[in-house]
DNA sequence: AAGGCGAGGACATACGTATTCAGGCGCCGA
DNA sequence: TCGGCGCCTGAATACGTATGTCCTCGCCTT
C-alpha cells in the first residue's frame, strides 16, 4: 500500500513473473494464455486493485467503450427542462449499456454547436444516442453529416421510409388511433389535436394521422379548425389550448401530442372553466411519471421506455460492432385514467 | 475529404510547415507559440475538422476532463426509478460541467460493486459526484476508502461536523422548521413526520429536528408516536402513512421527509378517507416537478437544484485543481400550495 | 564588435496498453 | 533419433498527444 504510483500492467507482470503483454492477454481473456498463468495474474491484479487504464486502452484499441447520450430538443432545452419522457429512458439506457460493457457520456445539444462531429472526431465515444422531439427539418443536415462520416448513431423518433440512420420509435399512428378510438368511445365527437403536425415533427404528425384514422373510421369529420400547433413543452400546451378556446369552435375532447402539452392544456382548460373530464375529455402521449399525479390523473398513450432504452443501446452497440441493424417500432399502450 | 484516415496533429503540422509539438502547443494556447503561427494552425485545424484525440490526450496528461455522476440510493435504485429530485439537478450539472470544459459520465451504484474505486483506478474520470438519499452508515466504509485513495469527490448530503469528504447540501433543519412553522400557522397541533430520522439518514433526521424546533417554539409537544420511518420512495410513503393511520393516534398535519414520501402518503390518506388539506395538511420536501401537479398541489420545501448542481460541479472541479474547497449549505424555500 | 539574452520551434521521449511477430519448449510420428 | 508441429510467452512497437530540453536566430547592450 506504500505505492502512491499508479499500478500498471508491468507491476502485475513483475509479480507474476511474466511479461506485460501476457498480463494484457490474460486479463482480456485471450486463449493463448494458459489457464494457470491467467489465474495467477488475475489473483494478483485483484489483490493490487489493478484496473486497466481506460485512456491507454482506448488509444491503443481505437475504441472507447463509451456511448454518448445526447438530448436534443428545440424548445427551451436549457437543461433544466429535459423532457421527463426521455429522462425516464435514462435508467434502462444506463443498465443496458453497463451490461454490455459500455459507459455513458451525457450531454445536450445546446452545449456545443458541433455535437454532431464532436464525439466522433475526438473519439470520446464509439457511438451516439439521440433523444428528443426535435424539428426534424432543422436537424436533417447534421444527421446527413453523421451518415457521411459513418458515425454510429441511433435515434429515437419516427420510423418511416427514407429516414436517415437507424431509428427506434413507437408506432405513433397506432397510438394516435388508440387515443382517438378511446375518446370516441367515451362519446366525444369533436376532438381537438394539440401539436405541430408538419413533416418537421413526424412523430406528432403521425399521432394526428392516427387520430384522423379513428375519426374517419367512426364516420366523423376531420376538422382542421380543431388542430392547433404546439411544441412539446408545458407552456406551449397552455398557449395552444388558449388559442383553441379563442377560436370559439366547439370541442368535447382533446388529444395532446405529448403529456407535457396535455399538462399545459389541462391548466388552460380549467382556468377557462372547462372542466376535465366533465366538459372536455383529455388524452396525452408518453406516460411521463407526473401523468398519474395530475388533477385529474391523465389518460395517456404509454410508450414503453424501459424497452425503448434497451433497444436503443442494443441497436447502437450492434451497429458499432458492424453487425446489421434495423429500425424498430415498439407498440404503444393506452392507459386510461380519470381525465377521459 | 478523401482521407478516411484519422486526422492527427502531424497532418496539421505538415500543412502548417511546423512540427507536431508546435501544433499541440498552439491549440492549447501555449504562449511560446507566436500569434501568427497559432492562427495559421488554428485555421488549418478548423478546416480539416481536426479535434484533439481524447484518449491520447488523457493518457499523456494523466487526466480526463471528465466527471462521473453516480446516483446511489438504497431503495429500488434499479435505474427506472432515479429520484426525480436528483434528476432535476442533471441539467445544471451538465451545463456547469460543460462550461468548465468537462464531460459527464453517468452511472448508478447498483451497476458496479466497486464504483467507489472503479472510476479512479481506471482513470475514467477525474472526480466523482455522488447523488442520493442513501443509508449513510452503509456507505461510510466506501467513502472512507475514497478519502484514503485521495479520490476527488463531492457529495450531496447533510453538512455536519466530521463528515467525510466535501459535502454540499441544503439547510435541512431550517427546511424542517419552515415546514413546521407553516403547518402550525395553519392551525395544526399534532404533526406527524414520515421519514427515517436515524443517524443513517442525517438529512431526514435534520428535517425532523427542524420540525421539533418549530413545535417546541410554539409550545407544542414532540410526540414520538407521530413519527414513522420511511425511505424516499413513493411506496414507502404509502406504507408509512398506513402504519400511522393504523396506530389510531390523532394527527392533523403531516410533514413528509421528501416529496416522493408525500406523494405516497397523499394517496394513502385519501384512500383512508382523510381529505387533504381538509382533514390533514401535508407538506413535502424537495419540490420535484410533479409536486405542483398533484391533487391537491403539494406544499413543499424547495431545494434550489439549479444552484445545487452548479455548486457541486464547481466545487468538484476546484478540488480536482487542488484548490481548497469547503462544504456549503444552501437555503431552502417554502413553496405553499393547496395541500396545506 | 562581441557577448548575452529572449523568443520561437524542433527533437526526443513518456504516458500504459494491445497486437504482431518471432522464438523456445515439449511431444509426436517415422 | 530427428524433424516438425503446437502451445505459450517474450520482444518490439504503435496508438496520438504533451512536455522537458536544447538549439537557432535576431537583436540589444556596452
Amino acid at each position: 500500500m506504500a505505492a502512491s504510483e499508479k499500478t500498471t500492467s508491468f507491476d502485475i507482470a513483475a509479480l507474476a513473473g511474466v511479461s506485460q503483454p501476457t498480463v494484457s492477454r490474460a486479463l482480456r481473456g485471450d486463449k493463448t494464455v494458459s489457464a494457470a498463468t491467467r489465474l495467477r495474474i488475475e489473483a494478483i491484479a485483484r489483490q493490487l486493485n489493478y484496473k486497466v487504464d481506460r485512456a491507454a486502452s482506448s488509444l491503443r484499441r481505437g475504441q472507447t467503450n463509451t456511448l454518448a447520450l445526447l438530448f436534443f430538443e428545440d424548445p427551451l432545452a436549457d437543461g433544466s427542462n429535459i423532457n421527463p419522457f426521455f429522462l425516464s429512458m435514462l435508467g434502462s439506457i444506463l443498465t443496458t449499456a453497463a451490461r454490455l460493457g459500455y459507459d455513458l457520456l451525457t450531454s445536450f445539444q445546446q452545449l456545443s454547436e458541433d455535437w454532431h462531429v464532436d464525439f466522433e472526431d475526438t473519439r470520446k465515444a464509439d457511438g451516439l444516442l439521440l433523444l428528443g422531439y426535435g424539428n426534424y427539418d432543422a436537424y436533417r443536415p447534421r444527421l446527413e453529416q453523421l451518415v457521411r462520416q459513418k458515425t454510429h448513431f441511433v435515434r429515437w423518433g419516427a420510423v418511416e421510409p427514407g429516414v436517415l440512420g437507424t431509428v427506434i420509435g413507437c408506432d405513433n399512428r397506432l397510438g394516435g388511433r388508440l387515443a382517438g378510438e378511446h375518446l370516441i368511445a367515451r362519446g366525444c365527437r369533436r376532438i381537438a389535436f394539440l401539436g405541430d403536425a408538419s413533416d418537421a415533427y413526424p412523430e406528432f404528425r403521425d399521432r394526428y394521422r392516427g387520430l384522423a384514422d379513428a375519426l374517419r373510421a367512426a364516420g366523423l369529420p376531420v376538422d382542421p379548425g380543431l388542430h392547433v400547433d404546439a411544441l412539446s413543452i408545458q407552456a406551449d400546451g397552455y398557449d395552444a389550448a388558449q388559442r383553441l378556446l379563442a377560436r370559439g369552435i366547439a370541442f368535447d375532447g382533446v388529444f395532446a401530442a405529448s403529456d407535457l402539452i396535455a399538462l399545459g392544456a389541462m391548466r388552460a382548460l380549467e382556468e377557462a372553466g372547462r372542466h376535465v373530464p366533465g366538459d372536455v375529455r383529455l388524452v396525452g402521449f408518453d406516460d411521463i411519471p407526473s401523468a398519474s399525479l395530475t388533477l385529474p390523473p391523465l389518460t395517456t398513450v404509454a410508450q414503453d421506455y424501459a424497452r425503448a432504452g434497451a433497444a436503443l443501446v442494443d441497436t447502437l452497440i450492434r451497429q458499432i460492432g458492424d453487425q446489421p441493424t434495423e429500425n424498430a417500432v415498439l407498440p404503444p399502450r393506452l392507459v386510461v385514467r380519470a381525465s377521459s
